[in-house]
DNA sequence: GCAAGGTC
């Protein structure tokens, strides 16, 4: 029997449409990487009895990026990166392994049937899968068609076996338009990229971003902020005037009136009309009206939508915390709640149910909820509403609940996304709200004034979402045409114009959807990027205010090049990308052609540079007067600054050189002590008092001595033979946990003694209180790990007998098992590591050893007791 | 160390 693949392009759509195909009789088993899972089951295809394989890859299989010698930043000119540089395709993750997987999986299978996403991205999907399976497909024979196409516009069971029965072909040209577009985002965004920090970074001290980034998303997405930041600035409040009058309806009830003419801007006028008006006793009405008017039902939930009521305080439902959820977190909620089975999948376009949608399913789920049984009973006994048509994207149904769920279940931050999502859902279903709107036109003199009133006939789908309700207004007299009323005061009011507040994150998702910067799932991470970088903070409220970082950017590229940040720039790219997709365009020229006025575009912000450099004086300080005085340089031997604004490095302004340090931690000088190679003073890097620190060669660690070190090592990894602070001297033996990582003795901790691995955390305590711990040149006899040599002091010392001196190995010797504890560095939390101890009994050659001499590998007995020892 | 796009 033949074998036909199928391959969806995540794990819960193979399922979902396995299920459907196989009309529930499947079995499932988990594929090699424990994400993908195969369904498998029998039936036909081409008119012949066949095995089905239904599994998924996990979104892209590979991703782009330049050769690696292309990714050193300080032998490339970012300029080569728009045409020279070739790029290649590398596995997008390579945990999971999904070339392989793939090619596991179709060996010998016969046909493949792509289930990807209907859009081009999903397109460009079906060839990184086809990359990978077709080679070790079998062959076909006489030219027989064996790679098929399923186009689907939604997940039922009509529309999947619709698709079925009209397979197609993949659609190389959309594929294409998807390559182009990887290999344009790469190459100008990190040419810009690149360029910018490397400009920036090496003229200013105080830049708190160790990365200054641009993109074709970011960039407009700060872009936005920023305009809004310079309306703000440049607003000049307008005095402007009003008219307000007040007429008496009954002995105790006055009716306050809305000027016609709203307001002027002339004092002058406003007084004349003032003038007018207000010797009138009475105010005459002229017409009255009454309407009923409705207030629409919300469109089904889609994952724009939910991201901007989660960061707009979730409505109403936030009263209690305050504050919004963002859009990165509003989504791993969202994902959590859904692979725990209470939302349907969390990112979908689509705000459109299918026609056969199971809508009272869901809503029988919710029918015993505390929070809203009365509801849901109501319209599962009276009917339910068919919701709205909205749009159908042809991806995933809205977002639904598909379980009852307490907050005591959730937590309150998950509960209050899924009560939004729950209340959305129980709203499409119901009616729409319908209110009364009256209105009465009066007129005093000769100005004219209306009111307004609204009553609310049926609340309809305002009840599960109270925070919509029609503000209830002031009752209108019953009156008609001519009758009159008493007016009671007309004064002129004073106002001023505002200037609007910074853009809101729910505002400004707007307008990024509007303008097709990003799509649903990339929206949250611009948005994240342009915080994470600094150009941006989040404030009360979630406004974006721009920081003086992502103001002088925005400014910069208005001054040299406006396309940089316009909005335009990505949707005028995608038309060429689309000609592409549509086969009116090649593929190379297309590419090279808008390659090439990018470089143009590149070329010229270099050369104007100094424009937006201008913008960054004001803000930022140079180097040279940036940090404090910290050691002395190994060339001119003056002072160096140490500058702490990441990234954290030293400046020597004499030799104009900066020496990039070790992030995340502190540095210090280290008693004065010089390097042997290049007399630079060492300092000391500590990542806190509970954590690991070692002394670092400020030149050495930019410019590494020996072929064998890496750049930002640090002295415990240097492997000079003689010097002091080096591998050589201070390391004892290969790290219980990690591969490579040799177990280095810390000579600045004492008292409380650290033996710390110079590539994980591991970090042994030991020895505490002795007044010194030498490394021995001697070695143990059974595990070739250095002796160490110890002295306490006769008061303090834990030695038998009134000894105060012991030399032995650290891992076999009787006396110092009792005096080492195993510990990991403080910075790293034992949740994100596989736990201590774990690969204790791998033994390898101790790092002491010069590399390339054989190693004895420690006695069994040896290792057991290590571990014992350890943990 | 860089982009944006999938998804986990």
């Amino acid at each position: 029997m033949k074998t036909v693949l199928m391959v969806a392009e995540k794990p819960s759509l193979a399922q979902s449409i396995a299920k459907i195909l196989s009309r529930g009789s499947m079995s499932s088993h988990k594929g090699l990487n424990g994400t993908c899972s195969v369904h498998e089951y029998t039936g036909t295809f081409a008119g012949q009895p066949v095995h089905f394989k239904m599994t998924s890859v996990c979104g892209h299989v590979m991703t782009l990026d330049f050769l690696g010698k292309y990714n050193k930043w300080d032998k490339v000119d970012p300029a080569e990166l728009f045409s020279q540089a070739p790029t290649e395709k590398k596995e997008a993750n390579p945990k999971l392994n999904m070339v392989k997987f793939l090619q596991v999986e179709g060996r010998g299978c016969d046909y493949i049937v792509l289930w990807l996403d209907c859009d081009k991205e999903g397109e460009n999907i079906c060839f990184e899968v086809l990359d990978a399976v077709l080679p070790v497909m079998n062959q076909a024979h006489g030219g027989e068609k064996t790679v098929f196409r399923a186009r689907f516009s939604s997940i039922t069971d009509t529309d999947i076996c619709n698709a079925m029965a009209r397979l197609g072909e993949p659609d190389h040209n959309e594929a294409l338009s998807v390559d182009a577009r990887q290999e344009l985002d790469l190459r100008i965004g990190c040419a810009f990229t690149r360029f910018q920090t490397k400009y920036f970074q090496g003229k200013y001290g105080n830049l708190d971003s160790s990365l200054i980034s641009f993109g074709p998303c970011q960039t407009p997405t700060l872009g936005f902020c920023v305009e809004r930041h310079d309306k703000i600035q440049s607003f000049k409040p307008e005095t402007y005037w009003v008219l307000q009058a007040k007429v008496n309806t009954d002995k105790d009830r006055s009716l306050l009136l809305d000027w016609d003419r709203v307001r002027v801007f002339d004092r002058e006028i406003a007084q004349m009309f003032l003038n007018m008006t207000k010797l009138e006793k009475e105010a005459q009405v002229e017409a009255t009206s009454r309407k009923e008017k409705a207030k629409q039902r919300p469109l089904a939930l889609n994952t724009v939508e939910m991201l901007r009521v989660a960061s707009s305080s979730l409505g109403w439902l936030s009263l209690l915390s305050l504050t919004g959820m963002g859009p990165q977190h509003a989504m791993q909620t969202a994902e959590r709640l859904y692979t725990q089975g209470y939302i349907s999948y969390p990112r979908t376009e689509t705000t459109h149910y299918p026609e056969n949608f199971d809508l009272k399913g869901p809503l029988r789920q919710q029918a015993n909820h505390p929070a809203w049984a009365d509801t849901v009973k109501r319209l599962l006994a009276e009917g339910i509403n068919r919701p709205r048509k909205g749009h159908d994207a042809g991806d995933h149904p809205p977002i639904t609940p598909m379980r009852s769920a307490t907050e005591a279940e959730l937590g309150s931050e998950a509960w209050r996304l899924y009560e939004y999502i729950t209340r959305h859902f129980i709203a499409t279903v119901s009616y729409d709200c319908k209110y009364l709107q009256s209105s009465i036109s009066f007129r005093i003199g000769p100005e004219h004034f209306t009111c307004t009133g609204k009553t609310v006939i049926s609340p309809g789908f305002t009840e599960i979402m109270p925070w919509q309700s029609v503000p209830l207004e002031e009752n209108l007299p019953t009156c008609q045409k001519g009758d009159t009323f008493p007016v009671s005061e007309v004064k002129m009011l004073e106002k001023q114009t505002s200037p609007p507040d910074y853009l809101t994150e729910a505002e400004l998702i707007t307008l990024m959807e509007k303008h097709g910067i990003g799509t649903d799932a990339s929206i949250p991470v611009h948005i994240n990027n342009i915080c994470q970088r600094n150009y941006v903070v989040v404030e009360s409220g979630r406004r974006l205010k721009p920081t003086n970082l992502g103001i002088v950017l925005v400014h910069g590229y208005y001054k040299i090049d406006a396309e940089l940040v316009l909005p335009t720039i990505r949707s005028a790219v995608e038309k060429q990308l689309n000609l592409i997709a549509q086969g009116k365009a090649d593929y190379r020229q297309v590419l090279g052609h808008t390659l090439d006025i990018f470089k143009r575009k590149f070329h010229y912000f270099v050369d104007s540079i100094a424009g937006m450099d201008e913008l960054m004086e004001v803000s930022f300080s140079p180097l040279a007067a940036t940090g404090k005085p910290l050691s002395r340089c190994g060339k001119c031997h003056r002072f160096m600054k140490y500058i702490q604004a990441k990234p954290s490095r030293l400046h020597c302004s004499h030799c104009d050189e900066t020496y990039t340090l070790p992030q995340n931690g502190t540095i210090k000088l280290y008693k004065e002590l010089r390097c042997p190679l290049d007399d630079f003073e060492l300092v000391l890097w500590s990542s806190g008092s509970r954590g690991k620190s070692y002394p670092l060669c400020p030149y050495c660690s930019n410019h590494p001595p020996f072929r064998d070190m890496k750049k930002g090592m640090g002295c415990n990894e240097c492997t000079h033979p003689t010097c002091q602070h080096s591998l050589s001297m201070l390391g004892i033996g290969q790290c219980v946990e990690c591969e490579n990582g040799v177990l280095v003795l810390d000579p600045t901790s004492g008292p409380k003694w650290k033996v710390a691995c110079n590539k994980c955390n591991v970090v042994a305590h030991c020895f505490e209180n002795a007044h010194r711990v030498r490394v021995s040149a001697d070695t143990c006899s059974a595990c070739e790990a250095a002796l160490l040599d110890v002295d306490f002091n006769k008061a303090k010392s834990p030695l038998p007998g009134d000894e105060t001196q012991h030399t032995g190995c650290v891992f076999c010797d009787p006396i110092f098992q009792e005096l080492v504890e195993l510990k990991h560095a403080a910075s790293c939390h034992p949740m994100h590591r596989g736990g201590p101890g774990r690969r204790q009994g791998r033994g390898r050659a101790r790092g002491r050893r010069p590399a390339g001499k054989p190693s004895a590998r420690r006695p069994k007995d040896k290792m057991s007791a290590l571990a014992a020892y350890f943990v």
